[in-house]
This record gives C-alpha cells, sequence and structure tokens, in this order.
DNA sequence: GCAATGATTTACT
DNA sequence: GTAAATCATTGCC
C-alpha cells in the first residue's frame, strides 16, 4: 500500500545475498550506512539505488545483527494493474511490466525512502498463498560478475513455468 | 572534498 | 553485442 493505492503481485523471481558473498553489500560484515537496514531483524526492507536509475527492493532475511537478505527481481501482477501500467508509462501488460529489479520496484511504487522499513505493517507486506504446484529452478545469479567465485552460487530462485521471469542482457 | 563505481535498463550499431 | 544514462554511496586524499 503505497500512496494510499493498493498494488500486489506474486514473486517469481529472487536472489540470494548472504554475508560471507562477495556480491552482497555487506560481505564480512561490512557496515555502512546505506547497508544499515540489512542488520534488521529479518522482516525488514532494504531499498536502495543502482546505477542512480534503479531501485532494488530487498527483504531482510536473518536474525539482527547479521546481514542477509533477498532480492525481489520479478513479481506476476494480481492487484492494481493499471496503477503499475500508469507508474511505468505502459499502455499493456507485458513481461516488460514487471520483471528486472529495477522494472519490479518501479511498478509497486518502491524507492529509497521505504528502506528499513517493517515489512509486517500496512505499507508493504508480504503473503503466503499455499499453491502445491509451484515449481522453482535456480542459476547462478546476474549482473553479480565481478564477485568472483561467488558470483557462481546459484542462488538465483524463480518459477519454473511463468514468463515474468528476466533475462540476462 | 573529490573521483570511482555499481545487485540495471534501454536504445542503438 | 556494445554503450550511454545518471547519482547515491564509498573510499581515499
Amino acid at each position: 500500500m503505497i500512496g494510499g493505492i493498493h498494488t500486489a503481485g506474486q514473486i517469481t523471481e529472487t536472489e540470494a545475498y548472504a554475508v560471507n558473498d562477495k556480491a552482497c553489500h555487506c560481505y564480512a560484515y561490512k557496515r555502512t550506512r546505506r547497508t544499515e537496514p540489512m542488520y534488521l531483524a529479518g522482516g525488514h526492507s532494504y531499498v536502495y539505488l543502482c546505477y542512480g536509475v534503479h531501485h532494488l527492493f530487498n527483504v531482510v532475511t536473518n536474525i539482527a545483527g547479521t546481514p542477509e537478505a533477498v532480492l525481489i527481481r520479478s513479481i506476476k501482477p494480481l492487484i492494481g494493474k493499471e496503477t503499475m501500467l500508469e507508474r511505468r508509462k505502459m499502455l499493456l501488460t507485458s513481461p516488460k511490466l514487471s520483471t528486472g529489479p529495477g522494472n519490479m520496484s518501479q511498478a509497486m511504487g518502491i524507492t529509497a525512502i521505504l528502506s528499513g522499513l517493517s515489512l509486517c505493517e500496512d505499507i508493504i507486506w508480504i503473503e503466503s498463498v499455499q499453491n502445491g504446484d509451484l515449481s522453482i529452478s535456480s542459476s547462478p545469479r546476474i549482473g553479480v560478475g565481478y564477485a568472483e567465485e561467488d558470483a557462481l552460487r546459484p542462488w538465483r530462485f524463480f518459477l519454473t513455468d511463468t514468463q515474468w521471469i528476466s533475462k540476462p542482457h
């Protein structure tokens, strides 16, 4: 619920970032002002601006003091599609609407001012929808080639049978 | 205080 | 496939 408008979607693609992972901003417990939200308890948000253009939305997953998080890369729009189209300045719903971290954040109205929030309040929240048919695959992460051997870790997870998946550049 | 850089996207050659 | 856009954060001076 952002700006009084409710938008929602099913998460279809994520990437994991851990403290012993060179691709993570908090590698080896490096602590900076930007990454401070990652040191909160699991269930908080961590949003930051990348390349000066795109907002990336993460969910903090570990206990307080252990900075680990999951990057939400793509969603399938379910509620408020019209709002997402308007935010993205698009006319028709297509996979480009909300696949890819930057596109997804823009469609959901997420910006860096929402970093450090609890995901148990009425602004952003995540619901568990039981669906026994989910098929999930994994692969190396995208866009972290600078992380040396950690770039090969298969920490990208996505639904096998969906079009809402970003493609490597 | 200042230069370097990136968990990306988009458009162009 | 390659490059530009574009800026907060970081790290070094």
